[in-house]
DNA sequence: TAAGGTCTTGATAACGCTGTCATTTGCAGT
DNA sequence: ACTGCAAATGACAGCGTTATCAAGACCTTA
């Protein structure tokens, strides 16, 4: 672990481990023509031995340019989850005064490029906090990262609330076993589960608050009912082509989000089962796609717009010194029942 | 009209107007507290009439904070039309080192608000460049406030390029004349159509793409089978309830877009209509939704990711003076065939 | 009326970089 | 070795704010 202060190098810092001027360093930096290659190659060296990277704002101060593109779009009506956090983030920063700067991050890269990503982020545009969304939440090189440049760090669904940071979350676990309880009251026994991507906190959340809702109404656990998922449809097709095709066939199925959800329903269909006649479904979120299958899906909603604009106001709060402690705020998922879910046929209705 | 030249006023310039010092007008803008009401309000009136605003770079510089809240997320499954454009356009932001700003417009605003709303973010932001993304593209109001602000401006499927700013766009009529003939090859005569939203000009291609298709085969346009819809799920929903419940039922249905075929795949559902037994369904975009109804939808690729990296670069390139003139580049949209599309029912396949 | 505060206000120095323009260096060509 | 020109480099002045700190204005109280 490094000293918390950062010492950003500095432009002369720079020119004065090279043995150069300030201008010169600039024409290394721009790829200005005109500087010899060995010039070129001490003062490319000092720059990475002294990890500088220039300032933007003095940059666009001094160059008149910012090095800043904007996107300028309306609201669509696809939201996405990513989609919906990015209008409740921006909600509140419009609000503040701030600017919201956007940064993807490669799903499939590892933990080394994140972190690299997440530091060439606060480098590229020096802004005064981040958000975290999950499962970069509980990233820890992204977190270390974050630390270790002195940025105020915000988490989306974090596994490990953590003093230095304002999080917010759904209540997942409360959710999940509402949604067991409702498919529970509605007759439902063998009722299978497809959990979520593992490096999201709430998979495992989601997970136990079905396993509690069938524990209190004494029913065993059965692991050949419970499937892996990654939260996308794919993994939900599969798994849910899996799960309804056991000897014996579970009567509902309950994914840990509605893309997955939106899979079974698929894969029910694949296989010429009625839902909900022959099988119920249920997702969580009540993302889109939750209205748009076919029947919609039963489902917990996750208030997304609404924690991402609280978890913003948090974060800006610690910004300006108003608010003294990181908050932890947790939001509930009420349910939203729609044509998913409906009583198990006769037959399949035990006790 | 005004002078093209944005001669931005500064601290000093108000400062000199409401007859303080520069520092008193920092404290006015800041919010900050010991500033006379009296004092506080000649500032402000000096602020507005000069139409002021704090350069960021320079408030960044010197104050150490940029106003900027960063945004880190891993790509989502759950891709939707803006989150594919967004994803292009920062793949070559990132590749020329540029930062990537958002700003989402309230699609309910009327086109004065939006206009203002582009003004703000250039403003606050002073971004080099802007994209702006349908309908936004053709929006006079944010153009004009875009030309007298003097920022270089691209444009995602406008309805008339023009040589003062890059664009990119899909050809939709072809790809709408494809996906139609497509139905008609399978034997389909009565072939209904859903519009988009009129404000895009891409409803107009595809409409007239689908014209293009019935009149190459001779075939009568029905007003009757065309019917209005607004790019969203409901709207398709709607439609096809109408379309599918006319007393000559349409064998197929060709949606302007992916969102609402899956609505009208929703309504044949409603209707206890097979897909595409009964009635074939065809969308358009292959957006994500395309793959997630049941059945799978028919539909023509529009290659989003592709075509916002392209338009991003070439806006770049017009920044720093490599290109010259602004370039137009069109996106073919090949056919995606999925299972919602098939040769009608016997009885009706008329000739 | 004077002393002792507390508000208000302003002068001026950063902030870290790029632009301008002058100066130095390197290298042909003689 | 010398001239001349182009290439390479540097000195220094901004860029438009905020921060610091001192000074002035205005009250209160004795």
């Amino acid at each position: 672990m490094t000293l918390m202060k950062s010492n950003k190098a500095k432009i002369t810092d720079v020119a004065a481990r090279a043995g150069v001027s300030i201008k010169t360093v600039s024409r290394v930096m721009n790829r200005e023509a005109n500087v010899r290659p060995a010039t070129r190659e001490r003062v490319r060296q000092a720059a990475t031995a002294l990890g500088y990277k220039p300032n933007p704002a003095a940059r666009g101060l001094a160059g008149r340019r910012t090095f800043g593109i904007g996107l300028l779009y309306e609201n669509p009506h696809e939201y996405s989850y990513t989609q919906r956090t990015l209008e409740g983030v921006f909600a509140s920063c419009e609000q503040a005064g701030y600017t919201l700067l956007l940064r993807p991050c490669k799903d499939g890269a590892g933990e080394v490029s994140r972190a690299q990503a997440a530091r060439d982020f606060v480098d590229q545009t020096r802004v005064d906090g981040v958000i975290l969304a999950a499962p970069l939440s509980d990233d820890g090189g992204v977190l270390g990262a974050l630390r270790a440049s002195g940025t105020p760090t915000a988490r989306i669904a974090p596994g490990a609330p953590d003093d230095s940071c304002c999080s917010v979350r759904a209540n997942d676990r409360d959710g999940a076993r509402a949604l067991t309880d409702h498919l529970l009251e509605l007759g439902h026994r063998r009722i299978a589960f497809v959990t979520g991507d593992p490096r999201h906190d709430a998979s495992a959340q989601r997970l136990a608050g079905y396993r509690l809702g069938l524990q209190a109404r004494g029913i065993a656990p059965d692991e050949a009912l419970v499937a892996q998922g990654m939260f996308d449809f794919e993994s939900g097709r599969r798994a849910g082509r899996a799960l309804l095709t056991l000897p014996q066939r579970p009567t509902a199925v309950f994914a840990s989000n509605d893309e997955m959800a939106a899979g079974v329903v698929a894969a029910a269909h694949d296989l010429a089962l009625a839902v909900p006649a022959a099988v119920s479904v249920a997702g969580f979120d009540d993302s889109p796609i939750a209205s748009r299958t076919w029947p919609a899906l039963s489902t917990a909603r996750q208030p997304v717009f609404e924690m991402a604009a609280a978890l913003t106001r948090d974060l800006i709060g610690q910004l300006t010194g108003e608010a003294q402690a990181a908050r932890h705020r947790v939001f509930d998922c009420p349910l939203v029942l729609r044509a998913s879910s409906a009583a198990p046929a006769p037959r399949n209705a035990e006790r």
